[in-house]
DNA sequence: CGGAATCCAAGCCGATACTG
DNA sequence: CAGTATCGGCTTGGATTCCG
């Protein structure tokens, strides 16, 4: 998909909405932000983040850092060939992504368990069998 | 109904980072913020968000508000079986999570253009071809 | 070490049809 | 009006293999 440029829109509400995807797609995803918290702390390299973020495959970690690195989030920089050494940093854009997600992150913290008690009344109120 | 949950988790880091995940996928949805955010202004019926929410599915739309009922976001109402008048408002707990993804929200409008430029600096670096 | 490429199972989601 | 049920295409993502 690329924009058609000739054509300037009103700039309506429904863009604005429509456009704010384009970061709710980075921050939904399932492992950006656990990359860009691991960053925060500074450079790391592949294996580094592969054996911090728990659980992810080296598919998508790559697959993450490479869409991550295309939206100026984080920069990949080649140190060496032989033997291969890269390493990942944020860039001033990602710095302040992750501050704006702070405050979500905050809120997270602080509702999960609110969370889990809606949760568990809407199931036992829909039947407990229906249960996820 | 007091829930004696006998069972405090030792609460590790990891812990927080998966739990966070809870939020995210909320947060990451493909509707769920769009919902969010056409309730900010008072309780809406099922046909209003379908007509509001641009390019969402009659199922989809049932999906989400079901889910963010579940999680106490949002809360549903039968006004009427004959003809179905139902509405849906945000809970004291959903408001709060769109306080807390406004930030977020701002963030995007700010830097949405610099997300483009980097998109297409990239694209044109890796390869006109290659653009997704 | 850091990735690219392929295969394939699981699930998401739109379209459609049906219901109270 | 506000759903539920079902089917099918498309995407997602893990496992595996190969490569500089």
């Amino acid at each position: 998909m690329d924009a058609a440029q000739s054509e300037p829109r009103p700039a309506t509400q429904s863009d604005d909405a429509c456009r704010t995807r384009v970061v709710l797609d980075i921050v939904g995803d399932k492992w950006s932000l656990l990359v860009v918290r691991h960053l925060r702390e500074g450079p790391r390299r592949f294996t580094e983040l592969k054996k911090a973020i728990d659980g992810i495959s080296q598919r998508m970690l790559t697959v993450t850092l490479r869409s991550l690195e295309r939206d100026g989030i984080l920069t990949r920089t080649v140190h060496g060939v032989m033997p291969p050494h890269v390493s990942y940093e944020l860039t001033e854009m990602g710095i302040t992504l992750r501050e704006a997600t702070a405050p979500l992150l905050e809120w997270s913290v602080a509702h999960l368990a609110r969370i889990d008690e809606a949760r568990a009344a809407y199931d036992a109120r829909t039947g407990p069998s229906a249960a996820s």
